[in-house]
DNA sequence: TTTTTAATTGGCAAAAATACCAAATATATA
DNA sequence: TATATATTTGGTATTTTTGCCAATTAAAAA
């Protein structure tokens, strides 16, 4: 594969994480962890503003994190893809292995 | 684990994610798979300039994400945690699969 | 020692992301 | 139908991130 593509891959790509990349998604993405929830609920969770978390949930689902469900008056957001998780493990390892030279133990 | 230490646990978090969340920490990333480069080769792959690369290594080096070595004039630098390799990989198929509902194949 | 090459740091302008208010939409209930 | 609740969207001020230039540091070669 050529550096162009590569350079190509890494932007679709970081469109994801980009995704992920903020406290109050991360918090998101946890919190779904057990189960889906409501906005209202969400909301409560991360302490801020209805319209701010509303969009961060969007920016998530555009990315293909998150799948919702309107039933009722209420839009239940759910995990796209458990496979994060896997990754929050490593990343945790990591924050508290970072002095260490060798691999953090998830790898 | 009550919501407080949710959030700083997700606050932490970010800014092992934010450090990955750019096309060219991606693309870095990607390219020190393949084993480890100097930054002078990292800067031509990436195609930004030296000093702006230099940055984007620094942080992710910080993050716990690189690891650097210096040998003579130049500085070695490589992946601190394979794992993450699993994590795009998941990322991968999610853009590819995004419409559909169900998991993608790497969960 | 001087020069050259490699890499990092400081500074700052430009671009992108974030957060809240106001307003709109949608659904259920009175 | 009118009202109340839940969520989303538009707009915008604020904050954060990014990218490059200029200058600095470090190591090897002349």
């Amino acid at each position: 594969m050529n550096i162009k593509t590569s350079r190509l891959f890494a932007k679709d790509r970081s469109v994801t994480v980009k995704a992920m990349a903020h406290p109050t998604r991360l918090l998101v993405m946890d919190v779904l962890t057990q189960g889906e929830k409501c906005v209202n609920d969400l909301t409560n969770l991360a302490g801020c503003d209805v319209t701010t978390l509303s969009k961060h949930l969007s920016v998530m689902k555009r990315a293909g994190l998150l799948q919702c469900e309107k039933r009722g008056v209420h839009v239940f957001y759910q995990i796209a893809c458990p496979c994060f998780l896997e990754f929050f493990r490593c990343i945790d390892l990591i924050q508290t292995n970072q002095t260490r030279l060798n691999r953090c133990e998830a790898c």
